[in-house]
DNA sequence: GTCGATTATGCAATCGATTGCAAGAGCTAT
DNA sequence: ATAGCTCTTGCAATCGATTGCATAATCGAC
């Protein structure tokens, strides 16, 4: 490949603008903000001249003046579970929500990972002054840094359960009542050896097993504390709780998983262990992401309306901008009976 | 829900901390880089202070004086596509595992989607000064707009493939080469009469297109320009091609789609119309996103390490920062045949 | 021709950091 | 005691915008 030499144009400021145009950088700033203190004629010469040359407003010079950012920083903390990267599909997928909405509003996006949550990550996220609000998607094993901010920063909406004592707002599904929809869907297929996956760090995946609880007992069978295997949300580590599972020699004949990638690694596993899927053990999973619906058999599992999710984040983070008291919005979970 | 009142906390500059200390900015700017001019008792007692009252330097003022951002901005242009959301699991599967390289090295993500590209979408993202460097995800139909900026601007690195006349550095697999190992696989079950989908205004698909009546003309096979229907990358838009191609009335024994979620848009509608995958039409895919190992049946398709990928393009971003010339890197794509 | 109202434009402060340069403090050596 | 060091520390300029306030220019009315 042919190496070529690269020459970097000399940035352009307002102030070579204004020399250009013969006025003073006021009169420049105020044309582009089209500001009808500056006539028409002399806003349409300046702009068109700053089109022509290129010029684009140093928006970190702006920011630091205006105090704003035009930016919402979104955030994934990734507490429980340390090799967790990125790429789990449910995060990807609530990240694209996202990051479409907050686009359309005309702001811009700042992702950021936190890999082992130190104390005080979310307050060092907050005062470095980068974004106009944050977005953080999951509670992870966080909640109380997340409370700890809740008072004193407005502009912080997140996703996650309704856990107790909460300061912060949140959007979310009922896991609880999600929980119960999947068991009692698996009661209803007869099964009544029903097994738990998730790692229960994790706020949600602890409602989700207090729904697969209420329900086992609202149908007088007793919880087996064997039943419960924990599991982590990422590719390999998925398959931790399955194989714990099978190898216990417990038997069981349904999963009830805490999430989909937890569903499907333990439908992988138990085939590779002989166990047919649905005939010898009936799947539910959690979350409903692409890839279910794709998968072989088809997961039956527990709809998050991503979509719907990521809207209501979006518009409560700018209400919440605006000084606007809100309220945290819990959707209903619902049940879709594939194939397992 | 409770209603809480939000008391926001004064924000803390350089200057608070200055004056609790009983010294100047300079030399707590001078402490908290850890710099030597300061003695050591003093450094440490400014650190702890600092970090006591939870001040974080204001990047927005730190990277104006310095006119570094620690940020790379992400960017996926959708102009062949208006109405692609981020939410393509290529696009996402990409973002995630970029997000991943940069943060290890310490630098922000600044996400950038580009809805309907117009004229000087790239330099408007390069001068706005926001960040330090950008990588773009696909060519889209933006050639043109790369080739403009790669002369003048030296922090930039493309995923995409190895068109003529490109000026700008790219990583990307060799697409003609997994283009052609795809229709050899056909060629090879006997298959005679291929379909090709996708939207040739993207030159990643062009060139897969390429690849194909390469692959056609060394079996000695006429290419048929029925069997080319336009395929859209997203979600609905996808089954245009395949519903255009079996509305058609021509024949046609197997399928080679320009990505994955073509491939299994397709599937879904033969199935739907009575054709059965793999025994009616055999079909391949490209990409090899994590869905197609889970769909039903799993997918054949023509894998691009995207772990690698993305490596390779920060690494190579990183280096053009530093001011080094690069050379693209093209990598060889692998058939994963499965079961389609 | 002068005054007041109106319009057009620019000066200079400001946002919150970083850093070259200089000055003051403390010490040593003669 | 003083010149000459080194070591500390701070002043003030700088990054590139935005905007309150002031001033200059223009105009109409009488």
């Amino acid at each position: 490949m042919k190496s070529r030499t690269v020459t970097p144009k000399p940035r352009l400021k307002m102030a070579d603008i204004a020399k250009m145009a013969g006025v003073s950088t006021s009169t420049v700033s105020r044309a582009l903000a089209d500001n009808p203190l500056i006539p028409l004629p002399l806003r349409e010469r300046i702009v068109a001249l700053a089109r022509a040359q290129g010029y684009v407003v140093n928006q970190q010079a702006r920011g630091l003046r205006l105090q704003r950012t035009n930016t919402i920083n979104v955030v994934i903390p990734l507490g429980h579970d340390k090799d967790q990267l990125i790429s789990d599909p449910f995060f990807l997928e609530m990240v694209g929500r996202l990051a479409d909405q907050i686009t359309l509003r005309g702001y811009e996006v700042l992702l950021t990972k936190v890999m082992s949550p130190t104390p005080g990550w979310l307050e060092r996220i907050i005062q470095s002054n980068r974004s106009d609000g944050v977005l953080v998607i999951g509670q992870s094993d966080q909640h109380q840094a997340l409370n700890a901010v809740a008072d004193s920063y407005a502009p912080l909406v997140v996703w996650g359960g309704d856990v107790p004592d909460r300061h912060y707002c949140t959007v979310g599904v009922d896991s609880v009542a999600g929980a119960r929809l999947a068991v009692e869907h698996l009661l209803k297929l007869g099964r009544r050896r029903i097994a738990f996956l998730g790692l229960p760090e994790a706020p949600e995946v602890l409602l989700r097993r207090q729904g697969y609880l209420e329900a086992l007992a609202a149908a007088g069978i007793p919880a087996e504390p064997a039943l419960t295997a924990p599991a982590h949300f990422n590719a390999e580590p998925e398959l931790e709780g399955i194989h714990h599972l099978l190898s216990s020699g417990v038997t069981f004949d349904a999963v009830f998983a805490a999430s989909d990638v937890i569903a499907l690694g333990a439908i992988r596993a138990m085939t590779e262990a002989g166990l047919r899927t649905p005939e010898d053990v009936s799947v539910v999973g959690f979350d409903d992401v692409t890839v279910a619906q794709y998968s072989w058999p088809p997961l039956t599992t527990i709809r998050q309306d991503l979509d719907r999710g990521a809207r209501e984040m979006v518009e409560l983070l700018f209400q919440r901008i605006e000084g606007k008291t809100t309220t945290s919005v819990f959707m209903a979970p619902e049940l879709v009976v594939r194939q397992t």
